[in-house]
DNA sequence: TTGTAAGCGTTATCAG
DNA sequence: CTGATAACGCTTACAA
């Protein structure tokens, strides 16, 4: 194909009639070359359509301006969403993306930093509590300190500690505390907790759903703390037969799974809220979609977001004082699902 | 923060006292070079943790094996969704891949597109049929032309004339033509059809819809066509009150617009699918969300990304025969808002 | 204000 | 099979 020999800054020097340091000079902005010399060059590399050889470039430098996005699936629509805004403001900021999609395991995941390593970014973004690592498994965030050796690394929804090493998440515990406490004050005692995930965030709902039934001096029921997959009809089978325990309501941690056992309600002829409250995680369009209209808790991610790339920028201004982790709250959005 | 001057070929060389150019050899795997070296090298390598610079390779090199995708947003489900797959599928091929998020106007386009040729990479996808244009500008993919002078261009659901570009489309039309005449003959004349786009596929689907109309002997009435927003409330409230003619089914080009209109019609006391016909487009998780469920046009982005990156893999192999256009067939996944 | 020249870390072309 | 050495295109002291 079409091997054109790139045009490059020994071609706009001749053009111009400067060396090719002034040409670098008037390609990086910088004040010292004169008004006249810079038109002449800008002039050249206008008429020429030039643009410079980012490999050149990055040999010598230091930065790119480029930040590595790695989230576990695009797919996910809170990662979509995610990603969205984070590209958003960081190209708003003059910063490059590139995304990377892991997967979930952990080579997986290591693979896939040093990838983005290698390419000499500015600073990588890991989005999603599972880079956060599950609870039983202490060492298994070590990777990440490992890649914040070589750039600041910044968690969206997981809270990680180290050096250089920058945390952003929605405070999940409270969240899933107050729903939890907002259902039993409603007359609930036989919560259901669905969940599809093991990660820091999902640990944290599960707390707090625990301490507020606790609070309220209801025994947790193992049965009642169920782990399955974040899909409407598994949910809707699944409680239609593999749950041993009698439930009155449904809190989960997507809405997918929320949506599920709306379904769930509808085909047994349940009423929703009366006979059965179900509350869902993530505010997404589902929520809307779905009939009845299902509650569910807004984690804020444009927020989150905004939080993350804010302080990735004071960052690489080098700017003191950017805290280490940060924690935005959640709020729960009530649509027809509940009664509160 | 850790400026540690990063190792490279020659510390290697050293450590395992060999030139360069054998290192070199070794990391890419050239044949002529002796186990025993190798081996030497390996383990210099190895318990260095070095792994080259991609600039300096960048830099002399042909190919960087990184492919350029373009995607107007990445909130988008459809194409949040197609990214995956396409994701998937190069990275299995040993491609990297570069996501840009370009906004839906002209002047983003350019510019991101630019900025990804920038990057050397081995060529561009252009996800979603806004890169294919609209029908009354003829002259505005010109710019995808340039950009295929330089690589191979891939576009998903759009159709574009030119050398060394490639597209893969869903068949809209026939998908839209087919909806309507199934609509037609299970009795229905009055149909609406809403979109939110412009876009190269939103026009077949247009005109999909027109041809069934003529066909069947009904006037396209042009207050039944009806351009709008992809949302649910919003396409709510404008059926209450923005529509000025009757119609007794919808047929939506995506399937949010579709669920508005189911939610027009519970709010309204109208019965689905005997008093309105709903038919969306995508075959989201949003038809199995809403109740009662959507029936939609199931548009095989799966098979569609397949088919390009397959297609992308053989030209950069310098396949021959690859052909230039490719079409998929749709399918109607019926749910509960038709009766056919 | 401008030019010269020394890197930056690879790959590739020659010799050996 | 291995080693020098010349590109690759740019940035940046240092000189002028």
């Amino acid at each position: 194909m079409s091997d054109n020999k790139m045009i490059n800054i020994y071609d706009i020097a001749k053009m111009s009639g400067v060396s090719i340091a002034t040409v670098s000079r008037v390609v990086n902005n910088n004040p010292k070359v004169s008004e006249k010399t810079k038109a002449k060059v800008m002039e050249a590399i206008e008429k020429s359509g030039y643009t410079p050889n980012v490999f050149a470039q990055g040999l010598g430098l230091k930065s790119m301006r480029t930040i590595g996005i790695l989230v576990p699936s695009i797919a996910d629509l809170y990662m979509s969403n995610a990603v969205a805004h984070i590209e958003d403001n960081l190209h708003d900021a003059g910063y490059d993306c590139i995304l990377h999609c892991s997967g979930y395991t952990a080579s997986e995941k290591e693979t896939h930093i040093q990838l983005l390593l290698n390419k000499k970014i500015d600073a990588i973004i890991l989005v999603g509590s599972t880079y956060a690592g599950s609870e039983d498994e202490t060492h298994n965030t070590d990777y990440i300190r490992r890649a914040a050796k070589e750039v600041p690394v910044f968690i969206i929804n997981g809270l990680v500690d180290g050096e250089n090493i920058y945390c952003t998440a929605s405070n999940d515990y409270q969240a899933s505390y107050d729903v939890t406490t907002a259902l039993i004050e409603s007359g609930r005692n036989k919560i259901l907790f669905l969940t599809d995930s093991r990660s820091y965030s999902a640990n944290q709902k599960k707390k707090g759903y625990k301490q507020a039934l606790t609070n309220a001096g209801i025994p947790c029921d193992e049965k009642l703390m169920v782990f399955t997959e974040n899909s409407i009809p598994t949910v809707k089978a699944l409680l239609e037969k593999d749950v041993n325990a009698e439930f009155d309501s449904v809190f989960a941690t997507d809405d997918g799974m929320a949506v599920g056992a709306i379904k769930y309600a509808l085909s047994k002829g349940l009423k929703i809220p009366e006979d059965l409250s179900i509350v869902g995680y993530n505010n997404s369009t589902l929520c809307i979609c779905s009939e009845p209209e299902l509650s569910s808790v807004d984690n804020k991610i444009e927020k989150v977001c905004k939080d993350t790339c804010d302080r990735l920028i004071q960052i690489l201004k080098n700017a003191d004082n950017v805290p280490s982790q940060s924690v935005v709250a959640c709020s729960l959005v009530k649509r027809a699902t509940t009664n509160f």
